[in-house]
Formats: C-alpha cells, structure tokens, sequence
DNA sequence: AATCATAACGGACAGCTGTCCGCATGTCAA
DNA sequence: TTGACATGCGGACAGCTGTCCGTTATGATT
C-alpha cells in the first residue's frame, strides 16, 4: 500500500480534528463542547473523533503536548541551575503553578477526564505526572542525602505536593478566596518547602 | 392543611429512597449504582429521587450523616485532650485518614460530583469541608501564636493539607502502590506535620 | 358534595459520553 | 479485471444525568 497517500489523509484529519477542537474551546469554553459538536464542526463522524482521542482530557492533553514539552525542558533548564536544591525546588513548583495558571481549563478538564468517572487514576500513569514525580523525588533525595533536608519519605512526600497544587483548589483559591498567584507561590513554599530544610 | 400525614408519607418515601440506594450500593457498588436504578428498584419515578438529592454525590453525602457527625464529634473530643497542639493536629488528621480508608467509595463518589462536572467547587462550601479546614486553622493558628510553630499562612496550609489527602491519590497510594493506612498516616505527620514546628 | 389550590409525583425528554457495526474505499494478488 | 482483504469512516445506539411539565392526590373552602 502506498503508505504516503493514506497517511496524508489520515493525519489531515487528524489536525482538521484538533484545529476545529481549539477554535471551539476558545470560542466557547473547554467546558462548553461536547464531542459530538467537535465532530459535527468538523465534519467528520463522532465514531473519528472518539478512535483518535479516547475522551475530551485526551484531546486537551494532545492539543497541550507542545506546551507539556516545554515545561518539561524549563524545568530541566531549572535543574542545571547552580543553585541549591531547596532553590530548584522552589522554582520548579512555582514553574509548575505559573502553567497551571496560565492553562486551567484545559487542565482542569484533563484532570477530570483522568480523574474522576472510574477512569482508574491512569492520571498518575500519566507522563506528566511521572515527569514531576520523578524530579521532585530526585530533589528530595539529593537534599536529604546532602543532609540539608530532614529524612522524609521523598516518594509519598512528591505525590502529597502535587495532589496539593491541583486544579480544583487552585481555582478555588484564586477565584473565591482572591489568592494571588504570587501568594500561592510563596505560601507554598513557606509552608511545604522551607520546613523540610533545616537551618 | 394537616402537616402529620403529608409529611409521614414524603418521609416515608425518602426512608425508603435511601433505603433502595443503600442496598443497592452494598450488593453492586456506589460506582456501578445509577439513580434511574435507584428511582427503579424504589417503585418511584426519577424526578422523585432527584428532588430530594441533586445527584448521586448528594445522596451519598445524607447516607453518611450519621457518620460525618460521629467523626466532628471525635475530633471535638480530641481537641479538648491535654495534649499539645502538635499531637492534635496529628491526632486530627489520623482520624480523617482512617474516616477515608473506611468510607473511601462514598467519599469519592460525593467528591467526584461535588468537584468534577462544573459544579462550582461547591465542595469547598460544604460543611464536612468547612468544618476540617476551620479546626486545622484554629489549631494551626494557636501554634504560631504560642510559638511553638513557624509563622505561615494558616488558611492557605489548611486548604493544602486537605488537598493532599483527597481520595484518589489516597487510592492510588494504597492500591497501586501498596502503602498502608498507618504509613500514610505517619509520613504525612513526618512531612508535613512535624517541620513545621520547631525543636 | 363540589370546587379549588397546591404540592408532589412520574416519566418523557434533551443532551452528553463512549461503543459498535455495517459499509465504503483503496490495495494487493492472481 | 476481478476478487479478497484490510483499514478506517459515519452515525446509530445504549446508558447515564438532570430537567421539565402534565397529571394526580390531598386538604381547604364554600
């Protein structure tokens, strides 16, 4: 089979697909479209949409992929600062909460897509979600190796700071309550990062 | 109008909504339990069932009446031990832990609802919600006044640690990988209790 | 007894998600 | 050219939530 032809028509689908996805999401609200509306815009089938992206957090997820990838690359910039790991560790949380911020509503539907509804927690098998884990692991670890930080179970402690950074409180905060970013930021730190270091 | 026997009847239809429901999720699971199921198998039609709870969260949330009221009165009891506010606090959260591990699939359904969806976050205004976050404050406050606590923002620290312990990660942490109750009750303490006093 | 007002009921309905299957289209082999 | 076969499309469909409205029942009024 001529892999080319095909594969053009598929894969311009495909971006036909996300193409009408962001114009709606920006259009309405990530929240206000269905699926089926996606399909509908688009012109293609329900049946199309749904074998590309198993729900609408899949499709937000892949319409984010460009910026997940660049956060990642920020935070490994971060990593070969030549600062303390307490420091890297402040700056990755706070470049983590500035994406969040800056991306809610679509993190806010991946969460839910991935979260809620008896999804199985594959949120946690997510890349993303190991990519943090895993980095902010390694920094505990160095740092209670170097003896700057307490001894701590560094792996239980990475999953409680990020369930504690989550969309929905987050929103929570900024919306109701009136927290800046820049509160949340530093409080964080103050309460959930300086403690663990000593001096 | 004769108030006994109109209000006999509507309370005996929500005896036995609740009755239905409760039944149902013991034989097959809340998550596999829808409310037409429940309308159905209680002879009453759905719009019954839905005047009286909003969904399915909220049917959940009256089944744990009793139980929610019995865990505010422990945590009364603990506050008034002669203990330090430290050992409260850890006391509290203990309590709230194990409140979880026995009621994980209720809680998660009325979290489920009362956050995914657009509710509005709405969880954040119930009083279960309230009422923990106004005792980890209070308690959190009492320490940093008697100095036996770093200064931090109270209210922000309150909504975090709740945060932290929701009921998926909770899942997540012991189904998949396997923690115990107890090891998450003692971790959280060590990194998030503990630093945050002094000595 | 007849009429009326009101509250609560039931289930039809709209809208969404996610699945499934019959069908079209294009490729390859003979 | 033709038949076999795979790929992937479209939309019908099932199942759920939450709403809405015509109907019914019950007590009040005359």
């Amino acid at each position: 089979m001529d892999e080319k032809t095909k594969r053009l028509d598929t894969d311009e689908r495909t971006a036909l697909i996300l193409q009408t996805a962001e114009t709606l999401f920006e259009a309405h609200g990530v929240e206000q479209v269905s699926m089926h509306q996606i399909a509908q815009s688009a012109g293609v089938g329900q049946g199309t949409v749904y074998r590309r992206y198993a729900n609408k957090g899949d499709l937000c997820m892949a319409l984010m992929h460009r910026q997940f990838h660049k956060l990642q690359q920020h935070t490994a910039m971060i990593l070969a600062q030549p600062v303390s790991f307490r420091q890297q560790l402040k700056d990755i949380v706070k470049a983590h909460i500035h994406f969040l911020e800056s991306h809610v509503a679509f993190i806010e539907t991946i969460h839910d897509t991935a979260m809620c509804a008896e999804k199985k927690q594959l949120f946690y098998e997510s890349q993303p979600y190991q990519f943090l884990h895993g980095v902010l692991c390694t920094l505990l670890n160095k740092s209670v190796a170097a003896k700057q930080a307490r001894p701590i179970q560094t792996d239980f402690t990475a999953h409680m700071m990020i369930a504690s950074i989550n969309p929905k409180v987050y929103l929570y905060l900024r919306k109701k309550k009136q927290y800046s970013e820049r509160e949340i930021v530093d409080s964080f730190a103050q309460s959930f990062i300086d403690p663990l270091y000593y001096k």
